[in-house]
DNA sequence: CGTGTAAGGAATTCTGACACG
DNA sequence: CGTGTAAGGAATTCTGACACG
């Protein structure tokens, strides 16, 4: 197994075809990445590839907004499992550490 | 199922990145399909458009061409089953009838 | 036959900013 | 906050042709 990723994760679709894929407008998608909800590949020349995953994941972005949802509030749902576990364990462990002093 | 198209025959890989995938030049992608070996949709401006399978048949038509095969072969080669069989059946029908006169 | 390349143009994408709200 | 848009530029892709073989 050299190669252990499937079609859905790589990162091969232009920012226009996620758009027409998504319906999404190429404006929404970049300031979702700039609102660190989605994170493509770039190419050499700095153009943006997107994974079938990465246009799931936009589907679902939009329709958490549509409901109203703010991007600030779609991040933090997203880093509710694993990444919050390291950093709450980082924060308590500082916690532990300050009331030592 | 109002969408039963995978991944895989999904148009939306540009032909740089079908050349890194497949590690052709856009040169040779592009006079494949001008042998009639490969089908590519095209965007509204004209690009095209190749799926996962596409890139998998372009890997397939390099290994062919490395053997020494020339793309008459493997088109024909292509075509051995369900079309040579109405062409074949159209050609029979068509001499056939030319006897008859 | 199959492929490289320079040529000129068109389509695609990028960033930073202004606008509205 | 989230998104549209005009602006200027850069990266990407397109076609037809010449070259070699």
């Amino acid at each position: 197994m050299a190669d252990a990723s499937s079609y859905k994760d790589k990162k091969v679709i232009g920012i226009g075809i996620a758009s027409e894929l998504t319906g999404l407008s190429e404006r929404q998608i970049r300031y979702y990445e700039e609102r660190k909800l989605i994170y493509p590949d770039r190419s050499k020349g700095g153009t943006r590839k997107y994974s079938f995953a990465d246009v799931e994941r936009l589907v679902d972005i939009a329709n958490k907004m549509e409901d109203g949802m703010q991007t600030f509030e779609i991040r933090k749902e997203e880093m509710k499992q694993s990444d919050i576990r390291s950093k709450m364990l980082r924060g308590q462990l500082n916690a532990a550490f300050k009331m030592r002093k």
